[in-house]
DNA sequence: AATCCGTGCAACCGCGACAAA
DNA sequence: TTTTGTCGCGGTTGCACGGAT
């Protein structure tokens, strides 16, 4: 059974957008906002399908977007981000205000990739290039109730012997893991912070003044580890990577 | 001046997820 | 429960541009 096709592509137009197109498509969102991307094209008079003008304006029209080059602290936490998230571009730029998806994936594959493999980084494992890269599966079952019982795939450097790796099998058949997030271990941390506010889990992944950064304006820190915000995941101390899909 | 080549980026395409019928 | 429609995401393509030859 075949999909329809999102709009009739006969009579739509293709290409790079002209000044008049884009005057017409702010002109109807900033009337009517955004959604029903597949009416919004005859309504708002273009000959272009609902998908091209959602990137449209999503990438490029949007009023807040921020343009211009990106600082080094972004290019970090680009980086730092991706070591987490991998090719989650949408996340990824949920985190940086005024970035598309579009634009850090553009931008990663231009930029970041070379600069990770100039410091002898692999970009896709942020891990030193010349480590050897065999990959062995792990799944994470997601818990007893879910819907599809879908697996994640982490690819995880190992490096290990037929013997070793059998022997990983057996230990971990089938894992069911619940990923649990922690403060990262620091000599003396809890002494040098009783005298201090603690740092958030924002600001140990560098993203400081964030919108994640809990340090200044409430009490889900690190004396309080119960619950806090992490990337914009509300937890209760246990990581689901199911909740990374949801914005 | 002409051509080639690499780079950056806007836009397109295909597919999965999800909701409504 | 199945089918259908819509939205959003990630990978890929293609064009414009600038520098090198």
């Amino acid at each position: 059974m075949g999909r329809s096709p999102c709009c009739e592509k006969a009579h739509t137009n293709k290409g790079a957008w002209t000044k008049e197109e884009d005057e017409r498509l702010i002109s109807y969102i900033r009337t009517h906002g955004e959604g029903c991307w597949r009416s919004l094209p005859k309504a708002a008079g273009l000959l272009r399908c609902g998908k091209s003008c959602r990137l449209r304006w999503i990438n490029y029209l949007r009023p807040d977007l921020k343009r211009g080059n990106f600082t080094e602290e972004e290019d970090e936490l680009i980086i730092k981000l991706h070591s987490l998230l991998g090719n989650k571009w949408s996340l990824i730029a949920g985190r940086l205000q005024g970035r598309t998806d579009n634009e850090i994936k553009n931008y990663w594959n231009t930029h970041i990739r070379r600069k990770l493999l100039s410091r002898g980084i692999d970009p896709t494992t942020h891990r030193p290039v010349n480590e050897p890269s065999t990959t062995q599966t792990i799944s994470f079952g997601a818990g007893n109730k879910i819907k599809d019982q879908k697996m994640i795939n982490v690819k995880a450097e190992s490096g290990l012997s037929q013997l070793e790796s059998n022997l990983f099998r057996e230990q971990c058949p089938d894992l069911n893991l619940d990923l649990r997030i922690s403060p990262p271990s620091r000599p003396n941390y809890q002494q040098s912070h009783q005298q201090q506010s603690p740092r958030c889990f924002a600001c140990n992944l560098g993203i400081q003044n964030s919108k994640d950064c809990n340090c200044s304006n409430n009490n889900n820190n690190f004396g309080n580890i119960a619950s806090y915000n992490l990337l914009g995941l509300k937890t209760n101390g246990v990581l689901d990577y199911r909740t990374l899909e949801t914005k």
